[in-house]
DNA sequence: CTGATACTCAAGAGGACACTTGACTGTTGC
DNA sequence: GCAACAGTCAAGTGTCCTCTTGAGTATCAG
């Protein structure tokens, strides 16, 4: 709850990388190595873990070391609180234009009425 | 659904800064002039132009000149559009936990059966 | 007409980001 | 043991972002 700005500031920026997304999709499926999330991206290893460090730091992934290899996997919260952040914005210009349409229905009744 | 990536991609960057997202929160009370997004916020017109711009290139508003003020309102579809990909891939993950919760009770049901 | 308002434009400073390279460390399989 | 593997670390590069300054333009109010 605290730090709610910082947080949605980097969940939408770690979401504003097709790379970075492409890892979310892959972690969808179940959790994976980097080796494995690094296999269909053109860049290096290092790169990838570093766009793993990012998903790491806004809380949509946690990972962990078994052996040599690190494991990844979704945390559904971080997402959660970026997807509730545009649905709650949504509510509101709905609500908005529903009372828009009532006015607007209100009047074109007015006018009707008011016609001689 | 052309151009689906960038589209994401700019939206999302879009929303991953705090002076914007307050700027489509005033826009969802209604359309605003340039000013009137400025005004709460601690920086020149010239930068707040330059966010509006931002917003505009991804399709999160629309705006119209009317006189020497120009009118700021938002658009729904792109910000549906992020809300729904982060939708689509919380079904993803939610099913497969479905899936995991009914292969762990199986597991725990066998093992109370197996039980001699 | 004049001054104030509401932007608009261009250039630039400074920092954040997305990579790469190259060296290094801990694990595993034979 | 030792080679291959899976990652880690540090440094550096080029690009993109955010914001400012200092100019200019169009519009409106009196």
């Amino acid at each position: 709850m605290l730090n709610e700005t910082i947080d949605l500031d980097r969940t939408f920026q770690a979401l504003a990388d097709k790379s970075r997304r492409a890892m979310v999709e892959r972690l969808t499926l179940g959790p994976a190595s980097v080796s494995q999330l690094a296999a269909p991206l053109a860049m290096t290893l290092a790169a990838v873990v570093q766009h793993v460090q990012v998903l790491e730091s806004c809380g949509v992934v946690t990972t962990e070391k078994v052996g040599r290899t690190r494991m990844c996997r979704i945390e559904a919260e971080a997402m959660t609180a970026a997807e509730q952040w545009i649905t709650d914005r949504r509510r509101g210009w709905e609500a908005r234009l529903d009372r828009l349409g009532d006015v607007l229905s209100e009047i074109a009744t007015e006018n009707t009425q008011e016609k001689p």
